[in-house]
DNA sequence: CCTATATTCAACACATCAGTTGATCAAGGA
DNA sequence: TCCTTGATCAACTGATGTGTTGAATATAGG
């Protein structure tokens, strides 16, 4: 999946949650039923059940079948259209402080001639 | 800033819209106004000034002062710190991932055999 | 001083989100 | 077939987000 403006949008507002960001992190070890996932957590199973939902149309997470569980699989591919998204604008303006950053010292150096 | 959940919530709810993305990329290249910033925009200048809170709650951007004027600046470090959080999820999968890859590929030499 | 400019505040409408409860669907096992 | 389990759907509530308009604040400049 390649990222237009609405699943960006889609895409940071799923990570914009504690408790969607925790799905993730547990993800990360490693598949997991839904029932799983909402195992730790304080809320109703239809509610994790949304907030996976919400994780899966964000192109986060993908789920297969096995018999009636729905396991998920985080997604590492999205994650890192994110990384590079948010870097693509972080490396631009560090490599404008830089420049900066000579243009100052050049000066300095002038003062002391 | 370093990041607990709440400031991960408000950074990450801060790059779900596509008005806020795209005064990121705008000051990605470099300090700008908020009657700068909302010049290309069809919506209303306090709706742009809501926007740049937004973002600077958020930590994503410093603000200055140059007479009346309020000029925004990106935040790389915050930016870097989101990157970070995305990544230590997307590298542990990958590393999963190229383990069953591995595990797979001893499978397969054994059946050769 | 007086006025224009840059920005923010306040109050409101409308949409969306996150949670609940209760019902429903689909697959497995006795 | 009947019951259990895993998961989702539907409807509702309260909170939050995004936009508007109109008023207010603060600094610059004649």
């Amino acid at each position: 999946m390649t990222f237009d403006e609405a699943a960006l949008d889609r895409a940071f507002l799923a990570l914009a949650d504690p408790v969607r960001r925790s799905l993730i992190a547990r993800l990360s070890r490693g598949p997991a039923t839904v029932n799983e996932l909402a195992e730790p957590f304080p809320i109703t199973l239809q509610a994790i059940s949304r907030h996976i939902s919400v994780l899966e149309a964000a192109g986060l997470i993908t789920r297969t079948r096995d018999g009636q569980r729905r396991p998920c699989h985080l997604a590492p591919s999205a994650l890192e259209q994110l990384t590079s998204w948010i870097d693509q604008y972080r490396l631009t303006t560090e490599r404008r402080f830089r420049r900066i950053d000579a243009v100052l010292e050049t000066v300095k150096e002038q003062d002391h001639e």
